[in-house]
This record gives C-alpha cells, sequence and structure tokens, in this order.
DNA sequence: AATTTACTGTACTCGAGGTCAGGTTGGTTT
DNA sequence: AAACCAACCTGACCTCGAGTACAGTAAATT
C-alpha cells in the first residue's frame, strides 16, 4: 500500500467512526483533518466532496462486511455438510464474532445511512439498497436450500427470513448501543437461530 | 392547546421529520423556522438550545409510542383473555397498524439518536436508554404470563425475547427505508410473531 | 395598569465546505 | 546529470449559513 492509500485509509478509518458516532451531517472535514493530522486540501485531494468520501466510506464497509460472511459461513459449511446445520453454526459464528468485540458493535453503516438518507445523492443510495438485496440473496439461497429438505413448520415467506437476519443484526446493534450492553446483539442473533432451529426442525426436544 | 403550544407543536413536527430523514446534526434551525414561517428568535423562544429541542422531540416521540403500544396491547388483551393469544393478537395489530402508514415508517426516534448519541447530553441518552429499557419491562411481564402457562419449547432467556419486539421494529424499518419496500416492516414484525407462536404454542401443527 | 405570552429585528461570531495556486518528493526519461 | 512529471500534499483565502444574544414590542390576561 503506498502512501496515499495508506493516508486514504486512515481518513476513511476516522471518518467512518464519526459518521456511526454522530451521523454523516455532524461529521465535519475540519474534525477529520484535525485527527488526521493532515491540511484541508490534502482531504480534497483524495475525494472531490462531501459525497466522495460518503460513497467510499459506504463502499468499504460493504467489502469488509460481505467478506466476513463469507468467512463465517464458508467455515459453517466446512463443519457440517447439512444445510441447517450449517446455516446454524455459521449464525453462532456470528454471534460469536459480535460478542467479541471488546466495546461493542460500533454502528451498522447501513442503518447510519438510512438516517441520513436526505444529505446522499442517489448514487450512494442506490449502494445502500443493493447491499441489502446483496444480504437477502446470500441467506435466501441458504434457506431455499434448508426448505428442501426440512419444511418449515410455519407458513412462512423465506425471503422474509432471509431478510430477518439483517434486521435482527440491525436492531440488535440499536439496542446494545441504547441500553450500552453490548451483549444484546449476540443475543439477539441466538434468537434469531432459535426461530430457525423450531422453524425447521423436524422435532423439536 | 394555546397559540404557543401550537407554534411548538408545529416546530417539533418540523423538526422530527428532518431529525429522520437526515439525523440531527444536518437537522438545521435556519430550515426548521423557514417551513414553519417564524423568525429565529421566535424558535428560541421555544427552545433554549438545540439541545433542548433534541429533549423535546425525543420525549414527545417516545410518549406517543407507549400511547400506542398501550392501546394496542390493551385492546389485544380485551379481544382474547389467554396471554398467549392476546400478545399474538397485540402483534397482528402492530403489523397491521405499521403496514398502514401511507409513506412507510418515517423511523424510530431512538434508533435516530443512537446514530447521533455523541451530539447529545448526557440527560438525552438517559431518556433514550430508559426507554428501551421500559419497553424491555412491558414486554418482560407480558412474556412471563405466557410461560407460566405454555412452557417456552427452547431454552431462551425471556429479557431477551422481550427486547427483540424492539429490535425487530428497528431492524424492520431500517430494511424498510434502505429497501425502499415498506410492507418489510410489517412482515418482519409478524415473523416476530410466528417465532413466539412456534416458541410457545404446546402443539404445532 | 401591570404583567405575561409570544413573538420580531438586528447584530455577531465561528466553523463549515470548498477553491486555487503553489511546493515537495521520488522515480523516469533523455 | 539535467529535466521532467505525477503523486501527494500545504497555505491562504472565500463565502455562507449556523447557533446564539439581546433588546424591543404587540396582544392578550390578570
Amino acid at each position: 500500500m503506498g502512501k496515499g492509500q495508506e493516508t486514504r485509509e486512515r481518513l476513511l478509518d476516522i471518518a467512518e467512526l464519526s459518521v456511526l458516532a454522530k451521523g454523516f451531517g455532524a461529521t465535519s472535514i475540519e474534525e477529520i483533518i484535525a485527527e488526521a493530522q493532515i491540511t484541508k486540501s490534502g482531504f480534497f485531494y483524495h475525494f472531490r466532496d462531501k459525497n466522495e468520501l460518503a460513497r467510499a466510506i459506504l463502499q468499504r464497509y460493504l467489502d469488509r462486511e460481505d467478506g466476513l460472511l463469507d468467512e463465517l459461513f464458508d467455515r459453517a459449511r466446512e463443519l457440517h455438510d447439512d444445510p441447517l446445520h450449517a446455516f446454524l453454526i455459521g449464525l453462532k459464528l456470528l454471534a460469536e464474532k459480535m460478542a467479541d468485540l471488546p466495546n461493542g458493535h460500533p454502528g451498522c453503516m447501513v442503518a447510519a445511512y438510512c438516517y441520513n438518507e436526505r444529505l446522499f445523492d442517489p448514487s450512494v443510495r442506490s449502494l445502500n439498497r443493493t447491499a441489502v438485496l446483496g444480504w437477502r440473496e446470500r441467506f435466501v439461497a441458504m434457506l431455499e436450500e434448508i426448505a428442501e429438505v426440512y419444511p418449515p413448520r410455519d407458513d412462512v415467506d423465506l425471503q422474509s427470513v432471509a431478510d430477518m437476519v439483517s434486521s435482527t443484526v440491525d436492531g440488535g446493534i440499536i439496542l446494545s448501543k441504547a441500553l450500552g450492553e453490548p451483549a444484546v446483539l449476540s443475543r439477539q442473533i441466538l434468537l434469531y437461530r432459535s426461530y430457525i432451529k423450531l422453524l425447521f426442525s423436524p422435532t423439536v426436544n
């Protein structure tokens, strides 16, 4: 990574945390450059304007998140061949990952952007939307594979059950943040896991 | 309601929508007073500073929300005597209420404030926390009553199951907003309902 | 008549996003 | 070795709107 890339990443790191803590509108370039020890012109060398910063933050966040999900659910699939059990293992791994964050989850960028919607140009909004659709697709595929083997015990729409992963994580993050109890997030994920178990298990003990 | 109260409410209405759409930091007093057709000094007659506006918005939001929940779950209890069925009816009513919003849910103020945390003084943050604890208490009471009659079919922590109501709503709102699909929210609530059904129903068909 | 309520008008400061012209560094060509 | 050039910045500057202060005032209430 060249020196330029390094600076750019540093700016993104600082901006990302600020956006999650105060919102995009309240995140000032002034404050970013102060922390990054760079001048304003240096900043504008890396990002044409604030909206380009927004896009870069979100893009990087989404790439990392996708990478994490790939890693966890690929690993889960290695650990168990059955689609249901693999999914349950993946959720457990996810819950553990979330529980391991020392200061709690810093926040979901998708959620932060939803509550700053009006500040962004259409390209950013569409990026956000596409990301959530991607997660929907990812989990719907897993659920369909499960449903083929284990018929669901309630009449549910698998697409919504897939959305429920994102919903649970985003909702859990908010509760964790609001309560100041980081553990809440992983507990919510485990409850989703409990639902999946009840929904697909052929015999419930 | 006197003329002063009316103006105050109008200011809160405008500010509330803006906060949900752009975040508190990006919500400018200038823009609020332009829409409210009042001068800046008029605004500061009603609110000492921006933080007092924040507190007033949140307080009013929480009061309304509590009122809504009271209404729905009291009504549900009127419709059915059994605690489980009453809860399921309440959730159905909630899902219907959320589905009835013409332009989708405008957003949860608690969530918006979480992603603007650093902008508020401790009193506002504590107000937010207390609200979520209140919801936890409300639903934990219902769940305990249910669990006495219907032993849960999975080993879960009722407090977390109670939190899951808030988590589901907040998560659902985010997905709805991100996707531009208002229907997603009520579907998520119905999935939570499905979980409750599976978790407590003595015989699952 | 006095007081309170509900504002208006004016003025001030500061930080915000953004521009532009220039400068330094390290590598590449001639 | 000199010349060049692209990457990576710095410094000075500009404009605008934001939050705030405060003195004044018209109308309603007491």
